[in-house]
DNA sequence: TTGCGGCTTCCCATCGCTGGAAGGTCAAGC
DNA sequence: GCTTGACCTTCCAGCGATGGGAAGCCGCAA
């Protein structure tokens, strides 16, 4: 099958597909004559597995060791599990974060008339930093990010 | 003052700052003969202002509404807190997603054994889609079956 | 005068895509 | 055969908010 028939099975763009093939995440599939790729079933659930992981939240780079495992019969169990609760402990730092930053807000825009008036705490933070205590460190490092995906 | 001090005193960094300056969201400072921006303290206080906010979460778009509305004296302060409150409500839909994720993940990790063996619940769930039951093995915990996310 | 650190601009890389342009291919309808 | 339109191909650019680094100028001290 086409590649635009493979993207409709799989669910994932054909975009995406050759995005993962580019980037070696996926092995380079067979051709026609015209140069068209073609898929066969196993393709397709290959792809449909490297989708469901994107949905929760693996990087590419970890999807590529999630795949070397599935495909690899004499993988142990602990690897996969070691993987997965790497993942989740990076979930997590990013919710905390997220969550860190929210709450100071709300804590902000509560105490905010929001009326007609100027006079405004939240601004009155952001200038003073007073309770801004949202800040794991003096490091950034990527915290907006996470992509919301649906299909 | 130099670019570097300003740095050092807002806490962004100079290439942060040329970074604003170019995408407008801060203005443009006066230069010196050798062509270096000289910043005052009102610069230094703004960068302040803008750490800050990033520090919050908000994008530098947003930001750039945050202080036109700091610098205008006759704001409503209904603007700012509509403002805030669209901001936490991003937040907490990126939360919400993520923890989605880590509890998915979470639950598949508890069913998984993390010995020698290959079976895992968590490469079988990312292949079929459904998170499977806990296998038979000497460490079971209550597989708790949340969404499996099919499109 | 040499040396060093700070400043300048400019370009590239990140991550996981998305969009678009320019062009080849395929099957159907006339 | 010819056209149409949907499909496929590659390549290039851009997103957001930085970080890294090159090449070159500037300021100050020894």
């Amino acid at each position: 099958m086409n590649i635009g028939e493979a993207a409709r099975r799989s669910g994932v763009t054909a975009k995406m597909i050759r995005y993962y093939e580019q980037s070696g995440l996926i092995p380079e599939v067979a051709r026609t004559d015209a140069g068209y790729r073609s898929y066969g079933d196993d393709d397709v659930h290959r792809l449909r597995f490297v989708r469901r992981a994107r949905d929760l939240g693996f990087t590419v780079e970890e999807i590529g060791e999630l795949l070397a495992l599935w495909q690899d019969d004499s993988r142990r169990s602990a690897e996969v599990k070691s993987l997965a609760l790497g993942h989740i402990e990076t979930l997590r730092e990013k919710i905390a974060e997220l969550e860190a930053m929210a709450d100071t807000l709300q804590a902000l825009a509560d105490g905010c008339s929001g009326d007609d008036r100027p006079d405004c705490p939240i601004l009155a933070d952001l200038e003073t930093g007073k309770a801004s205590a949202a800040r794991p460190g003096p490091r950034r490092f990527g915290v907006t990010n996470p992509k919301s995906q649906e299909h």
